[in-house]
DNA sequence: CTGAAAGCGCTTACAG
DNA sequence: CTGAAAGCGCTTACAG
């Protein structure tokens, strides 16, 4: 059986209430009863129980950070990687606890909001959900504090964190187009991602009156094999193509490959750029040009604005952070323009 | 405010024992008490207080997963990544929820064993800890339930769940040897890790008379660029090396990158192998001949082991499961042997 | 500085 | 099938 407060109390010759009193530092205790409660903790090995805690404080200090699984490896994505350590670390100086929750099924959607609005959190990161996501809209209205990232809008009342997707694609769409390279294609994310969208956009608007949707195709998913699948769909529709925007460094590398496999050169043939400036993105043949970011900034932003609501700080309606992009030029972009 | 069992009940015209026994099943309430707690449940939003569940079962069905982060990409890492899913996978459906716990401090480190020990989850599984970890030292002395894995031993009590390190390297190793690469030297993995020390004995005994403590590298960390000046080292130590068994892929791949820089072809001049069978193993140039493992299964191995322990069942003292290991002969080793 | 008491929001024997 | 009561292990006014 488990010690518990009462039982130190016993030992320590002090009542239950000053254990806990002593224990919290929440008024001063005499010496005596200090080094007897010492004693009598020591000799027990007991320790606070969290849920008794919690019950009474109506707060755990711990925060949960909710993502989805698309696949095996789905965090084998340094973006990600790189958000959760970055709100991992603004929450753990602050002292609290991040839990990173992983979504896989209906029934860990279920578990999560019972978990999350049930109390054993004090609020929660959202990181890629979906469209009326149950999670999202189910927090929401449970009134638990909430902010989200690579997410549509929930409510004008969920705090938003975002990489600036749109400048970022439309910033390097308008430098490749610069380089001269004709005509301009796109390697589209994924349709269930919501960031695929807004990529496209950016796509779009930089490239105007020369904006043809039939260069656009769609990838099955964030990896290279889809990536490398959607450049040989691009190839079979435009085998002139001469650019092409990638909707992520993992698809830009696939890409690359079936430009190679096809006997074309990049970027003489076919210039070709990625997003998220991945840790390899040197490193491909020829190394990568394309957007950074910084995803553990986003974490730390996310980390920050939630504490601030669970420390019962407003946010104005439709608060949103969007953090700036840079263009990396590498060769797979040719020489860059201007 | 929110509302509590007793809400429910006031609204529903019945106790709140009633509530609880049919919000959780335990017995069989009349339809018309069914019907009203259904409906006064809707009306008020209502959502069962966690902590107070918890408190009185002493179980809230949740296992914590801890790992330490190494660097920034400390979970871009597909070996990694896919334990977490594997082992969520099997809690998932188990119906228990994964806490993912990122140790990032000493503070940290306190925190999460106050919350476990503290009874915040039913047991934890500890990737990756070091010699004397002060986490599963704590777990273990508090009579939590816990699982490691690439962890060394912590008591006879505590199972373990590993790859055949020793096995896996030993054999790619005798197979590098049998292509007549010569000599053999070691990118061994970085000191703090303990799964260096088992991929070293089994390099080492794969080699016998012919292991030379000079032609053993360690790499700085789990990185590329730690990969790449080992291998440098290595180089300046014994220019005619002509086979390298790095550690870990990524590090094979860091060797590859400073032996192409140095004029050699891989595998004419130098034969290189790696460790993990990561994603990428198959697209570095040349290939990569990697151990493979599979550490999705070592994550539902763990899940599965935690739950029997928390649900009460006993494992025989020193219990562990050493998953095999298979080779993935690919160009960068040349052909295969035999 | 400290103890007795009440209460956090649940669950679960115990009667009926 | 259901209610009144006790209790899970804490914290915190309230007195003293």
């Amino acid at each position: 059986l488990r010690p518990t407060v009462r039982d130190v109390a016993r030992l320590a010759g002090v009542s239950h209430a000053t254990v806990s009193r002593y224990l919290n530092r929440t008024s001063y205790v005499s010496a005596g009863a200090a080094a007897a409660i010492e004693a009598a903790v020591a000799d027990t090995g007991y320790r606070p129980n969290r849920n008794a805690r919690s019950l009474v404080n109506r707060r755990n200090r711990t925060v949960a950070f909710v993502v989805r699984e698309k696949t095996d490896m789905f965090f084998a994505d340094s973006t990600l990687s790189a958000q959760a350590v970055g709100a991992n670390t603004t929450l753990s100086e602050r002292d609290y606890q991040m839990l990173m929750l992983i979504v896989d099924s209906e029934r860990s959607e279920q578990r999560i909001i019972e978990l999350v609005a049930g109390g054993a959190a004090d609020g929660a990161i959202l990181l890629a959900m979906n469209d009326n996501d149950p999670i999202a809209l189910a927090l929401a209205e449970s009134s638990t504090p909430i902010v989200v990232a690579s997410t549509p809008v929930v409510a004008p009342s969920v705090p938003r964190v975002d990489t600036d997707n749109f400048a970022g694609t439309s910033e390097i769409t308008a430098l490749l187009r610069a380089t001269g390279a004709r005509p301009v294609g796109e390697i589209r994310g994924p349709a269930h991602a919501p960031v695929s969208a807004i990529r496209h956009d950016g796509f779009r608007s930089a490239l105007g009156d020369e904006y043809d949707e039939r260069l656009v195709v769609d990838a099955a998913e964030w990896s290279f094999t889809a990536g490398a699948a959607a450049m040989a769909e691009l190839l079979r529709r435009e085998p002139a193509v001469g650019g092409v925007v990638a909707a992520s460094d993992l698809l830009a590398a696939g890409a690359l490959e079936t430009v190679h496999t096809a006997g074309l050169q990049v970027p003489h043939d076919v210039a070709i750029v990625g997003f998220d400036d991945s840790p390899w993105a040197a490193r491909t043949r020829p190394p990568l040009t394309t957007v950074r970011q910084d995803p553990r900034r986003t974490g730390e932003r996310l980390a920050d604005l939630i504490l601030q609501l669970i420390e019962g700080e407003r946010l104005p309606d439709d608060y949103a952070e969007i953090l700036p992009t840079e263009i990396v030029w590498r060769e797979s972009a040719g020489p860059r323009p201007r």
